[in-house]
DNA sequence: GTATTTAACTTAAACGTTAAAGTAGATGTG
DNA sequence: CACATCTACTTTAACGTTTAAGTTAAATAC
């Protein structure tokens, strides 16, 4: 018996050995059963179909079919008063008879709302992206919205023209994922009074801060676990990779790992202290250039995971073994970072709740759901995630490493 | 000296040793100066966009200010015959100093075009999506489309759903990754004439395939080739994870295994051909099941990296070591399955590619640059790609192992 | 039983743009 | 010089919807 319907040609390629109905294990909740029970078959949806094709049915084709006037259907339709119980229920089922659709261009032109909203990141092949987008995607539709995605590709000059876009494009609202501290993109916002919501990255500068939504993470107190996890491994020799230098993330995350590394009286050397942008392959030359000279570190402080697994690459290619010759430890516990093989301690936070949270900030906003005046800020806790990275499983914190005493 | 604008408050974090100006040593290509020499200092922006603040600028104001009429803007601005040198020149400065914007709604109203274009995917957190989903998105902002992105989370519901709201919303045309064989959506996409191309998956069957554009890969001759690299390592015991049988992708990959399979004289059982629907989560469960028995293959192989991924954690959970007690193949050679420790022998595509080529197969159409009547398929090529997964560069092939002879 | 309110509608205008058809004046043609 | 052609415009209408401002006729109030 062929899988899949016999009209779809696909029993042409199915029907010896392994590919037999008996052979199924099927391990996919959502699926579909192979004769067609579940989800409509082709024809049934086709004739239903049929009439809607050609030219679309507007609001007019109904009044006129009806012998009533286009704004009763439109208020029949959007659940308005001032429709009679008969009346609405006619105009209701003639609409999903005829398959009507609404204009989108029409009522946006008048409502000037278009239901989309924007989310600009960097760069979707940037692991960190994807479970982010995924969030603010599954947010935004469950409430009604699409989701415009723009890469900046890091490029103030990129997201300039795409803010410039949306300015005039239909984007009721967006998500910025790449703000930089001295980021001219955020006044464009401001100036085309386009509803916004910073995610991962802010504006620390108080004055505009103080009135701008966010969310964001503690990447002060999680850069500070992860040193600190460094220093009481005994590591005195640490080599930042650090991220964007214009990003409150690379900025807050350096001042974390720099007081923790204050309170064991390790001072980090200018060669040591290398700003990779968040971008992996800058970390791998980064790090390959840092192994080649002869004074070396013993442990890599990573701003990223990305940007750790580039650290992690010119280890090994380089001949060093992590965590045996070399610590690493990374930030944001991307989903490779947990691999057996990868195991890379790091700190860990939800890229997907913070995706859904900043949508659901946003689309409140537009619905004018928050309070006036009032700004939203959440800030999303961080745990250090203890892996294999840097070798806290083989030795353990040296012991009479105490704070302020040691050297 | 601070690193950033003094202005933006970042000065406040940066001000001591690993911070100092001078450790920075910078591996970004894109960065901009730390004293704001590229990039528009913030002052200078605000100014030129005072104007343009509070309701809009309209084609009327324009002509209004310059006692013409809208249409002879609207001429001017779209590069139209019939405008004066001398008007045009008038008409684009003013345009310009007042910051006008034109309105997407009412142009899509008219033109019935919206220059945005959809992604449906199944999942963007699966890591074969966000490489695709950046060669659509960038060839896609180059011509001048922004780009949507829909997950349906292998519901074909969400899909349907989907759909319909495209079919009314602005979105001109859209690429669908998410094809089965028996997807009464992509009738749906008919019946609306929404403009659309298939990507990765295929409709098999001929009676459709023959009009649809789509572009693909040589999933057969790949799924044949690393099936025939497992067996010419010498493995007759092996499972086979499969993917969404609906799709031609698993099809086409359970095929090209079965024929080298067939070659070799070797049959899988059928509690050994798992289809686990492309999740990782589904390939992880069903390995650790099959490892449980006490009846073991030798070697799986996974119709996708990610599920190959989830067969990875299965076995070395289960105590098996990687290619030492178990051969492990892949397909799609996403980014993870190159990393040192990772080394999945896989078969070779380029995501990126992909997207590209069909963002632009689908923009051409738009643009009704392709030739009508004519429907364009291309397939990629692909390549096996060993890495050690499998354990070819620790024995090489059986060399007695003869296609048709053994056994 | 008249005045007032309410429910169920309709009409007209508006949103910002473009397409089609029209006009007035300049230029060219024979 | 009469006619055609071209150029640089303008006017009008249309795209599909919603909103504001009527208009009835029936229901309710006193």
């Amino acid at each position: 018996m062929p899988v899949c319907d016999p009209d779809s040609g696909s029993h042409l390629f199915l029907n010896k050995d392994f590919n037999d109905q008996a052979a199924f294990k099927i391990f996919d909740e959502n699926k579909r059963m192979p004769d067609g029970k579940d989800g409509n078959p082709h024809g049934k949806i086709n004739k239903l179909v049929v009439k809607r094709t050609m030219s679309k049915i507007t609001i007019k084709d109904i009044a006129r079919h009806l012998k009533v006037s286009a704004t009763t259907v439109s208020n029949a339709l959007n659940n308005k008063p001032g429709v009679g119980k008969v009346a609405k229920k006619k105009i209701l089922k003639l609409a999903k008879d005829m398959g009507y659709q609404p204009n989108y261009f029409a009522k946006g032109l008048v409502s000037r709302q278009s239901y989309a909203i924007g989310l600009i990141i960097t760069n979707i092949a940037d692991p960190f992206y994807p479970e982010l987008a995924l969030g603010v995607q599954e947010y935004a539709s469950s409430s009604g919205y699409s989701t415009m995605l723009f890469n900046t590709n890091h490029s103030s000059e990129n997201e300039k023209r795409i803010i410039e876009m949306i300015g005039s494009k239909g984007v009721d609202g967006v998500i910025v994922s790449t703000a930089r501290q001295d980021d001219p993109n955020i006044a464009l916002l401001d100036d085309f009074q386009i509803p916004y919501v910073l995610v991962n990255r802010l504006i620390l500068n108080p004055r505009n801060a103080s009135r701008i939504d966010s969310v964001s993470l503690d990447n002060y107190g999680g850069s500070f676990k992860a040193a600190t996890h460094l220093c009481r491994l005994g590591h005195k020799k640490i080599a930042v990779i650090a991220g964007d230098m214009g990003s409150s993330t690379a900025i807050m995350r350096t001042q974390g790992a720099r007081d923790a590394f204050a309170e064991f009286n390790i001072t980090i050397p200018p060669e040591w202290f290398m700003v990779c942008g968040y971008k992996k392959e800058n970390a791998y030359r980064a790090a390959r250039d840092i192994l080649k000279r002869s004074k070396k570190p013993t442990a890599f402080l990573a701003q990223d995971d990305n940007m750790a697994l580039g650290v992690r690459e010119a280890a090994y290619e380089s001949g060093f073994k992590i965590p045996q010759d070399l610590a690493l430890v990374g930030f944001n516990d991307i989903n490779i970072s947990s691999l057996t093989g990868i195991e890379l301690t790091t700190v860990g936070q939800n890229q997907y709740t913070m995706g859904l949270t900043c949508a659901e900030m946003l689309i409140n906003k537009l619905k004018h759901l928050d309070r006036p005046g009032v700004s939203n800020k959440i800030v999303l806790e961080t745990k250090l995630i203890v892996r294999k990275s840097c070798g806290y499983h083989l030795k353990g914190y040296v012991d009479d490493m105490i704070p302020g005493k040691n050297q």
